[in-house]
DNA sequence: TCCATTAATTTAAACGTTTCAATTAGATTA
DNA sequence: TAATCTAATTGAAACGTTTAAATTAATGGA
């Protein structure tokens, strides 16, 4: 059932119940007055006190489109959250994103603003999409934007073009001089193989993330650091997945079923790790006696599985806080003088029964 | 670290870069009909082409502060949940939400609509958080609710006053006449325990959420619905969990040490039946020889452990989307014609490896 | 007491749309 | 062709704030 709004003629168009115009008028000053007061601008003592009583008395509420209007400032910021264009939503069943929300949100309204939310398949143009036109139309006073996979950004141009307060969690492309956040990946996937590697491994099995996801790119990456320097008595095989439970079940079915089947698996996310260890209770190997375990996020899932899961905790709330925060040292900065500031947050590895 | 952004002066104050009245001058025409021919509300095909070509060349987007101040709409919707009190916040753990939360963003946006999300604890008093500001300010068009508790709902005079379009989600007192969705928490229970008991038990554990939970009492009932028939052979225990692994990790160590253990265990939601299943293998019961274990919901993490978890399913997305379609057909009538619409969505039982 | 400062208040002009009412253009009929 | 009707276009007034500039009031020093 669709319905399109703008046709919508017969609804309620609610205009404001009470303005400024009545506060002033009960409080016996101009709209002038009321306004400043209301906002501590300026005003006596006296007269800050009349107005808001009248403004408390009348349930008064600034019109938000108004002070947005006037101001240039909607103090809502937009978290963009970029979708796989291949339709298969691996995020849909991520625990981890509304942590984020969650962060942004409570961070945001400490200053008093509002988040917005939106989610954009990648493969939407960039016309076609509400970020641009939130930017150009006022809707965010700054934009929190999450890339997960590795295609151009066409709205990076606009984005600096406008001066807009922006923050990009875990970009593709490091190199380039933007406001970022990201989660210190490479490292992330370093702690979690050499813990590992810690104890005697004869068959190491890496399972990596979507080839286009940026943060399964640089767990490879950081996975691969250490697999270069390894004696050629330890036996290394990669497989790919996609950050799914079912992925990893998969993949655990594969390899478990061969003889000669890996004792240490490192996952890129606890999702798949979880799903290889099933395959491994399956398969009648014991965890982690028979092959050992480590994912990456500390997601929920690794308390639920027996053991638990051992892994590389991605502190999400940290990153959202982060993110709010840059947006707004941005705001609140002549915007001349800012200079790009990227951001790391460091990977903890979060040891369990499973290794 | 935080940011006083009501003193933030330096900032940018973004002004519109370019406005309709540009968009006039280029298509040679007045600002009425070049707003008309955008919304395609009046004027020639001649006129909207024109109109159209001039704003797209100019990158044109509607200021959307102007566009609300005017009619009065802001195309917005409100999602507020609101969260434990007492700080633990289950919630964060939750996939759900960002199911939700999705789901929500993706049909209002079908609509042209925004998404605001807010938590909003139910401690906060109702002058302090953003509901009714959100509401008497005109940031939103409509509300999403999600009282997730039982307290008394402060907000629903003023929002039956206002006339703001409104969904409320598992509202505690479904006797209210509201606009409301609701799964059928006890249906989903009944068929939980009605499942386990199809084969024969001989002492059933029920394991309730926390006590002032809304959808945690009527899970409870629903349970207590087919325990209250059941013969005296049968010997029931009755426990209380807050939602979170760890309680049922605590709750299964308590209830397995015991000599006459519970060989089927209704949990009122995966979380606590995965940290049961979690003490249940710990104390070497196998799943589903010695102990049956039903969940509710169907979170992801129905499927991480071994063997995979029966669970009763909770199709939240489709609740998201049921939640905007009430807002968006109580936007598209009159006010005064509507008539209030309570729904419910059905629960559906996924039978898997643990029962 | 008067003048110079400073503080408090107010007037009025925006901000960028939408929409009512009025005007103009175009089409149709007698 | 004139008269009538309909469609297209436009001018101007809002919507409810903020803020620069102007005005008025209060304060202090000589």
């Amino acid at each position: 059932m669709l319905y399109d709004i703008r046709q919508m003629d017969g609804g309620v168009n609610s205009k404001q119940e009470v303005s400024l115009r009545e506060v002033a008028k009960l409080a016996d000053v101009s709209i002038a007055t009321a306004s400043l007061a209301l906002r501590n601008k300026a005003g006596s003592l006296a007269t800050k006190e009349k107005v808001l009583r009248a403004a408390k008395q009348l349930g008064y509420v600034a019109s938000s489109a108004a002070r947005t209007l006037k101001s240039g400032r909607s103090s809502v910021i937009g978290i963009y959250i970029f979708s796989n264009p291949d339709g298969r939503n691996y995020a849909d069943e991520s625990a981890f994103f509304y942590q984020f929300i969650k962060s942004v949100a409570d961070t945001a309204r400490i200053n008093n603003h509002g988040v917005l939310i939106e989610d954009i398949p990648w493969d939407v143009k960039a016309d076609e999409n509400n970020l641009l036109k939130h930017i150009r139309g006022g809707y965010v006073d700054g934009v929190i934007l999450i890339p997960q996979f590795d295609y151009p950004y066409y709205f990076l141009d606009e984005i600096e073009r406008t001066g807009i307060a922006y923050c990009i969690c875990n970009p593709a492309d490091t190199t380039k001089n933007l406001f970022s956040i990201s989660f210190d990946n490479t490292a992330a996937a370093r702690l979690a193989v050499t813990e590992l590697l810690s104890r005697p491994v004869k068959h190491l099995a890496i399972v990596h993330g979507p080839v286009n996801h940026v943060e399964a790119k640089m767990r490879a990456a950081g996975a691969a650091d250490i697999t270069a320097d390894l004696k050629d008595d330890i036996s290394i095989s990669i497989h790919y997945g996609d950050f799914t439970i079912e992925s990893g079940y998969e993949i655990g079915n594969r390899i478990f079923a061969t003889e000669n089947h890996p004792d240490a698996v490192y996952a890129a996310n606890d999702y798949m790790a979880v799903g290889i260890m099933r395959s491994a209770i399956e398969h009648s190997l014991r965890i982690p006696t028979d092959v050992r375990i480590v994912g990456t996020d500390d997601n929920e899932v690794c308390r639920a599985v027996t053991p638990q899961l051992t892994t590389v905790r991605n502190p999400i709330y940290k990153m959202g806080v982060l993110a709010v925060e840059s947006i707004f040292t941005q705001l609140s900065l002549e915007s001349e003088a800012t200079g790009k500031n990227e951001k790391t947050i460091k990977a903890e590895l979060i040891i369990r029964g499973s290794c």
